[in-house]
DNA sequence: GAATAATGCGTACAACTGTTCACTTATAGG
DNA sequence: CCTATAAGTGAACAGTTGTACGCATTATTC
């Protein structure tokens, strides 16, 4: 991860010290409250940093949160760049899908679970940028199903709200997950079975929706 | 504005200022941040009273958290109730289920978003009983939907996983909603339509789904 | 109407908060 | 090696917080 130390340094301190906030920061937020409960003094204090060198780093509280919370965006993109190249929607890679996406979320709890915290809990700037990040993964989720000749008699409306059960179903999902300890690996397990099946489920209704269908 | 006479003067209130403090702390939640970032003084002062007059009424902060997740679930028990005395599931009475529900979100906006910031952000204590009750939901809608022929295929165990299904979308769509400004009828109207087309097709998927598949 | 319980008020205090400022120290560039 | 800059320190500030205490007022019950 560290790869800016160019220099011969008895304590480097060089950068070190905004990441030792942010990641005390993170981890507070997993084992404590939500951002917005967070003092400046109780961050700079686990980082174990005198509370004015907070501002060598950041202007203030709420710059931590966005740094942070774009950091969370790089592992979501990251992940979400890695599920997509897989080959498209079929009940064959579904499995692999879903396991891809929990894996990722299990390697990187603290992030997901900063931001679902956020998502509810945030700042209005917070919990828009990250349903903009949402909004835009379901796009591209749509447009996936839109290349997929098995599903080109659905119109763009009617991709858009599948995408959007896909994405609202594996986000309470996460969250379920997320819930769990991380020592729990049967019931890790047996959330990663039931996604698989609701989604499963979701792709049987999509094989059978009919766009043209009256619905008023 | 608050024409009250300056000293000694003791204002006619009954049992009134503990449901003062309760409607003070909601709009704080609704309105601002999530409820562990209330104060006590905060509360007090918007609920027109002094700061020790709290502890009459409760003996901290996380009481009138409990207090009020219990009034919130009142509201949710007798919406489900309404809910579930429509008949059962069929594709007709689809669209009258989902008014009825977001009907009640519209009416009773604060507590959902209290619930709602609680579920992600609230104290350990508070997120369990709020699972818990969700929990609860998605049993009776599966004992719902097992006794209904249409269903009685499908082992009980997928029962509850589309249950879940159910009640992780419906989620999804209530804080969707709760985003929304009260005003923004259009706005709303689109979530209730995207409600009902995602809930047919999870129907569909229901019709297709056969509880002996092997998935493996 | 007097007695008792319930409720509200004001003061007080210690703990914690964010932020300022002048200061020391470490590091990098010349 | 010297120096300019970046990074960390410590004291001090004004606000806010939760809570304890005693007193004042009201409501209720006899």
């Amino acid at each position: 991860m560290t790869k800016e130390s160019t220099s011969r340094t008895r304590k480097p301190k060089r950068g070190q010290t905004r990441e030792a906030l942010m990641s005390a920061a993170l981890e507070l937020v997993v084992k404590k409250a939500p951002f917005s409960a967070l003092s400046l003094r109780e961050v700079t204090k686990k980082a174990g940093v005198v509370p004015t060198a907070f501002y060598r780093h950041f202007p203030d509280m709420s710059a931590l949160g966005l740094t942070l919370l774009d950091e969370s965006f790089r592992t979501l993109r990251q992940m979400m760049r890695q599920v997509r190249q897989q080959e498209l929607p079929n009940e064959r890679m579904l499995r692999g899908s879903v396991e891809t996406y929990f894996t990722y979320v299990r390697n990187n709890r603290a992030h997901f679970l900063f931001v679902s915290k956020e998502l509810a809990s945030g700042t209005p700037t917070m919990r828009n940028a990250i349903r903009r990040e949402i909004r835009m993964f379901t796009n591209e989720l749509a447009m996936d199903m839109a290349r997929f000749p098995f599903l080109n008699h659905i119109n763009a409306e009617d991709l858009q709200m599948m995408a959007g059960l896909v994405v609202n179903n594996v986000t309470a999902l996460t969250q379920e997950m997320l819930e769990l300890e991380e020592i729990d690996e049967t019931g890790q397990q047996e959330v990663l079975i039931t996604a698989e099946k609701q989604l499963r489920l979701i792709y049987f209704g999509v094989g059978m929706w009919r766009s043209d269908k009256s619905h008023s």
